[in-house]
RNA sequence: GGGCGAUUAGCUCAGUUGGUUAGAGCGCCGCCCUUACAAGGCGGAUGUCGGGGGUUCGAGUCCCUCAUCGCCCA
């Protein structure tokens, strides 16, 4: 370190540009190891960022470049507050998306029954209609060939946008280590009696064949109709029960009937049964207050399952289980137990295999021609759950899955799950609602098993009985060492392969976990959780979260759970959540609307600094609205810096203290002082807009005003003390503002570093308030905008006169307070210089008024 | 249905705990080749702060209410 260099040593070129600039820095932060790391930080002196791992699969767009530069920018902040930044970035390629990209983009589907092919090759022109059935492990090899392509565009893309990664510590959640974290992290919970295995009604998408958690939901509003069916009463079946339901194709899996305890209505009714139509069923009548008396007839029929409220009757009323619809969403085919009668096996088996669709369709054919329908369906509009991936109504079918335990059937656990969200910092602190309403309403555990292909492995095996039957009561646990593994190719302790599937042997788990299973552990992954604890106890738990708003619910409360369940501790300080990019119409982006900016197209054209700019602009929590007018905006501040930069240290300028001595320069720096202390404030509550906007507004007063005020005192006019006042105001100026600059336009600022001081000014330290302040003695910072205002009105009189910023002007009057004209005094050499004025008095008056008369225009 | 947020200039948005005449940029209009910057600079015009009511000496800011939009949860 050799400190500034003096103008015989500056590097500055003749004409600054943008140009190549990002390539040169990005090249630079590389080979000096600029965001490294240095694990010998102990943990006070550190600070985490859990990064959030993109989805490589989906299409790269503006709104990662949004929310990743809102995080770099905190980084850089930190960095230069003597922080060591640990920063990592993970490759989400693990789970669904990833799947469902292999099979459009190589043509293929897993057929885990399959054998392996080894040098499999997909086929060369993909057919999306005719995909080529291949084994589970082609399968996996193809999502991890295309998931390294699609991570190699990613980190181009954040390397050229200047995000100050450390590249040495990445991962992907679908990476050996994940999958080590991932099982180890289940086998804990288990060990623990938080994770458990349950035969139970089960959300269930029939497209994917797999169970569906609570948090991977939503509503959509489709068209259904309320069918009218008429039950006759067991005791007299000329007396009927009139229901209405939307899902008559159930009729053969109902269980019971449903009023509300004080429906007079019904309650004659409550205690007795009643015969299903078509099926010939008994079923009871019973009373549960969540029963509707509104709601249609006010009696429901309970099916096996219809939706989420026949299960909560299903189990606080011990009702029958009568399942008739099978893991591929059709009836099952199978003749079930309780339809005996001769005409109900016959109207089941015009059911039997078909589609919910065609179900429902026969079924009120049926219904009809029994005349047991009553008046033609009613055509209503109602929400209906789906997976949020999925296209077609989700199903309730009985599986036996695994669950953590979340809070969602233990009030406890729940109510110290709320405390953490208490406990955590959110930015912007509203936001806490959204988890808030999120765990108070959970109504079960965390469903952690999916029925795919590319995940990681549940790592447990179950004994099998004499007969071939899995006992999943005798479930296998592995060694923690021998981690990680997959239980449908390794054999469990004791065991060996030949005895897989046989009597007596023993068979693999063949689930994978939610990905939320794995991305809950992010911290854990990226801090070395149980690999290197010596990293570990450096960076956990992690300073920060940051993350986009309707991913609360999962990830952020997973990644909770996890660690309340794993430390008793938060995973994270602060939670910084990013709004989403809305086009100009004000719609969210996405593919589907065909409104999505490919990225590297505008850092092309506007640079890495102007979108940068442009996105640190958006302010935390908030949606915005892209705005290529924004990176104009930005691109503009980037060369104006660089012209600045060049003007600047084009004197003579060194970081002389002492030769500070002009009033116009004391204020100047008071107000510097302000603003860094403001800038700083900002940054600390993780808001990186309002910083940015508070050193732009400066930056540009300091380049019109009062670099235009000391220019000819600058070039010596003054005599040379005052020109050293105002070359050394200058220099400390402009290396405050290029630091308080330095974490929104990483490239530019660096660039112009470049030029005059060595080693990298994101490593150097953030300026100091209190010593900026010092140097401007006491002055009053209301001097800067007293003279910018008279400045001002003397510009507007040339530009009314329609003369020239330089035309001088024969002699000026500043009326002004007492007070004002005493600020003003300090300063009236450099503003006579600046408005070519060459007489000035003053006259007393309420506020500053300038009164101009100009010189004759010579011709 | 419950909750959260938003509504300020033609556009995109600031406006910290209530306090002079409500700000910025873009766009618009006018002027200026000025030796850091013409891909620039300087200046100008533009507002029922969503509507209504209230608290207060004083409300864009606090309270109530309505409307519209967005999101989260049922």
């Amino acid at each position: 370190m050799t400190g500034p260099r003096t103008p015989a040593n500056l590097t500055m070129p003749e004409k600054p540009s943008l140009d190549g600039i990002e390539d040169r820095w990005a090249r630079f932060w590389d080979e000096q190891g600029s965001y490294t790391f240095d694990r010998s930080s102990t943990r006070d002196q550190v600070f985490s960022i859990d990064t959030p791992p993109p989805t490589v699969s989906g299409s790269l767009h503006v709104g990662h470049v949004f929310s990743y530069t809102h995080t770099d920018c905190m980084a850089r902040y930190k960095r230069m507050r003597g922080f060591e930044v640990f920063y990592p970035m993970g490759w989400d390629d693990n789970g669904l998306p990833t799947e469902r990209r292999v099979q459009n983009f190589y043509g293929v589907r897993c057929d885990p029954s399959l054998a392996y092919i080894p040098d499999f090759q997909p086929p060369a022109e993909p057919d999306a209609k005719r995909q080529v059935p291949i084994s589970r492990r082609n399968f996996i090899e193809l999502c991890e060939q295309l998931t390294l392509e699609d991570e190699v565009v990613f980190e181009q893309l954040w390397r050229r946008l200047g995000l100050s990664i450390d590249w040495s510590q990445t991962y992907q959640t679908i990476g050996h280590n994940s999958q080590r974290v991932s099982q180890l992290a289940f086998l804990r919970n288990l060990k623990r009696g938080e994770a458990y295995q349950a035969e139970a009604p089960t959300l269930w998408d029939v497209t994917f064949r797999t169970a569906v958690a609570q948090a991977e939901l939503e509503d959509r509003e489709r068209p259904g109709a309320y069918h009218r069916i008429g039950f006759p009463t067991t005791a007299d079946t000329d007396t009927k029960v009139f229901i209405e339901t939307t899902r008559p194709e159930l009729l053969a899996a109902c269980v019971a009937l449903v009023a509300h305890p004080d429906d007079a209505r019904y309650q004659p009714l409550f205690g007795t049964t009643v015969t299903t139509p078509l099926f010939g069923v008994d079923v009871p009548v019973m009373a549960h207050a969540l029963a509707d008396p509104e709601k249609g007839s006010g009696i429901a029929m309970v099916c096996t399952f219809g939706d989420l409220t026949d299960v909560i009757w299903w189990r606080e009323l011990q009702l029958q289980t009568r399942p008739i619809i099978g893991w591929d969403g059709r009836i099952i085919a199978d003749i079930p137990d309780w339809v005996t009668e001769d005409s109900a096996k016959a109207h089941y088996t015009a059911i039997a295999g078909a589609t919910s669709h065609t179900a429902k369709e026969r079924v009120v054919a049926m219904l009809r021609e029994g005349e047991h329908l009553i008046g033609e369906p009613r055509e209503i509009t109602h929400p209906v759950k789906f997976f949020e991936k999925g296209d077609k109504p989700l199903e309730i079918v009985t599986t036996r899955q695994w669950y953590i335990t979340n809070g969602g059937r233990d009030a406890e656990l729940r109510d110290a799950l709320v405390a953490r969200g208490s406990e955590l910092q959110w930015h912007p602190a509203h936001m806490k609602v959204r988890y808030e309403n999120w765990v108070e309403g959970l109504n079960g555990d965390w469903l952690i098993s999916r029925q795919r292909f590319f995940g990681v492995p549940i790592p447990l095996w179950y004994r099998l009985d004499d007969e071939g039957n899995p006992i999943y009561s005798e479930v296998l646990i592995p060694e923690e060492s021998l981690l990680p593994l997959d239980p449908s190719t390794d054999a469990p302790a004791g065991f060996t392969n030949d005895q897989r599937d046989q009597p007596g042997g023993f068979i693999g788990d063949p689930d994978v976990m939610d990905t939320w299973a794995t991305s809950s552990l992010t911290p854990q992954i990226a801090g070395g959780w149980e690999r290197d604890p010596d990293l570990w106890d450096r960076v956990a738990p992690m300073d920060v979260r940051p993350q986009a708003h309707e991913i609360i619910r999962t990830w952020l409360f997973s990644t909770v759970v996890r660690s309340h369940l794993e430390d008793d501790r938060l995973p994270f300080k602060h939670a910084a959540i990013s709004g989403w990019i809305l086009d100009p119409d004000r719609k969210k982006m996405s593919k589907s609307k065909g409104n999505v900016v490919t990225p590297m197209g505008l850092l092309d054209e506007y640079s890495a600094d102007a979108v940068r700019y442009w996105a640190a602009s958006g302010r935390p929590g908030t949606d915005t609205a892209f705005d290529v007018g924004q990176m104009k905006i930005g691109r503009r501040l980037a060369i104006k810096i660089l012209n600045a930069s060049k003007f600047v240290l084009g004197f003579d300028a060194g970081f002389n203290d002492s030769a500070i001595t002009a009033d116009l320069d004391r204020a100047l720096l008071a107000q510097l002082a302000g603003v860094v202390q403001q800038a700083t404030a900002a940054f600390e509550d993780f808001n990186y807009a309002r910083a940015l906007e508070i050193t732009e507004a400066f930056f540009w007063n300091f380049t019109d005003d009062y670099v235009e005020l000391v220019k000819e005192r600058a070039y010596g006019g003054q005599g040379e003390a005052q020109a050293a006042s105002a070359k050394a105001t200058l220099a400390i100026t402009l290396e405050a503002v290029l630091k308080l600059f330095a974490p929104f336009l990483p490239f530019v600022t660096e660039e112009v570093w470049s030029w005059w001081q060595d080693g990298s000014i994101h490593r150097s330290p953030w300026p100091d308030a209190h010593r900026i302040s010092s140097l401007s003695q006491g002055a009053d910072p209301a001097l800067i905008g007293e003279i910018a205002n008279a400045l001002s009105q003397v510009r507007k009189a040339k530009s009314e006169a329609k003369v020239s910023m330089r035309a001088v002007v024969e002699s000026a009057t500043i009326a002004a307070t007492d007070s004002q004209v005493a600020r003003l005094q300090g300063a009236m050499a450099d503003f006579k210089a600046a408005g070519s004025i060459a007489e000035l008095s003053f006259s007393s008056g309420e506020r500053i008024e300038v009164s101009v008369v100009l010189a004759p225009i010579s011709v």
